[in-house]
DNA sequence: ACCTGAACACCGTTCAAGT
DNA sequence: ACCTGAACACCGTTCAAGT
């Protein structure tokens, strides 16, 4: 008889970040167990140990892996021509390239968010966007403070508080009569807003909360303050 | 025999609410479990889900609590006075009061940013800042992108990702002399400006990375930013 | 009605054992 | 060396049973 032997790939922790990364960007970071992972790798769970000191390194290396992707995206030669067109220009485009990233993986921000140690891939990231601001005329003091206001846009992402996406009286929303008048009432600027907004957009259901436009329109205000704040030398 | 008996004040959703809202306080929202909650009630776990449906709910529950709190902080004279210095100060007051509420709950960001479903007390917060932008003059559309640009910030606190407080060369940090060498090498200009700021804070640690003072600022930021925008008119 | 014990289906992780 | 089974100490939650 002839046998077939199905030889198995050895694992590696490069294998297990890359399975872990689809994992989170398929299901979701919530269905990240370690024993999950180990079923989508054909292996016990217990394996895994033996590549990742344990779960918190395994999270670690996911965000890692998500800031080398930004760093990838961001090429040489784009930073130079940016850099040819003033700081402003290039800060903005390294934040939307960071954006474009975070949208390729949705579970990213909040994993950032809550991890304790903060990764030193970023501190690295961040001595490159001093090095425009100073190089840009900034002082160390308001370039300080700059880091701090661009916050998570820098990694090109927003702390959405606000996502009325359904809060409407929008035709994919069921709501009754009833309820629309309780909530005019009791809402009424929030909802004479969603009612302008959609009639200014046509109805176009697509063109209300537009997460990129509203990203850049936050990106400019801040980038437009920083500009102002740069040609008043005097500290406050 | 006299005997002492200790009767047990009845639970209810209130005290439960009441008693995670301290377990979180004190140990951190990590440590909220239904079985260490129940016994810091002296009761078993599963006597909680007559008061809650589950765990979520707890959760919601306390995120509730915090947005009752800030809005209580809000008091209506404070409103009135504030609205009376214009919309600017009206939102910097406001914001700057939900701060005070999340420094006293440092776990109730991350739980915000993490809930699935927005708490309906939100959109009575956001109405109401809505009511000051429309008040002053703000289109519908201004306003809209506003309430976006503030993100957590209307809330009281920001995404925080850098927070060097122990990056630099600072007495209670034990670095070598080879690592710090190594540091201003591969992050000249991080190591720059931490020493740049520390040495204008007259090595005063404090002075460096002053969360208050960098929210204020950030929030000026955007406040000079949309008052500008709300006197240039014509739509971009 | 309110509370409880035991049990179920999950976690991350340890450890001794396999090859 | 790399992988594994069984076990441990936890989770949230269900359910039948107590009072």
């Amino acid at each position: 008889v002839s046998v077939v032997v199905r030889v198995r790939e050895p694992l590696s922790r490069e294998r297990v970040l890359a399975a872990a990364m689809s994992l989170a960007d398929a299901e979701g970071v919530a269905t990240l167990t370690m024993r999950r992972l180990a079923a989508e790798l054909d292996v016990e769970a217990m394996s895994l140990y033996h590549h990742l000191p344990g779960k918190e390194a395994l999270l670690d290396g996911l965000v890692d892996t998500v800031l080398a992707e930004i760093d990838d995206a961001i090429t040489q030669a784009e930073k130079e021509e940016a850099t040819a067109h003033g700081w402003r220009s290039a800060l903005r485009r390294r934040f939307l390239t960071a954006r474009t990233a975070m949208l390729r993986h949705p579970w990213a921000p909040g994993l950032i968010g809550t991890r304790p140690t903060i990764p030193a891939t970023l501190y690295a990231y961040y001595d490159a966007i001093l090095a425009t601001l100073i190089g840009a005329g900034f002082s160390y003091h308001l370039a300080h403070r700059a880091l701090h206001a661009f916050g998570s846009l820098a990694l090109g992402f927003t702390q959405e508080l606000f996502t009325p996406t359904t809060a409407g009286g929008s035709t994919d929303v069921n709501l009754s009569d009833a309820e629309l008048a309780a909530m005019a009432e009791s809402l009424p600027h929030l909802s004479a807003m969603v009612q302008a907004e959609l009639h200014a957009a046509g109805g176009d259901t697509l063109g209300w909360c537009d997460s990129q436009i509203e990203f850049e329109f936050t990106l400019d205000l801040l980038l437009d303050g920083l500009e102002r704040a740069r040609r008043r030398p005097a500290r406050p």
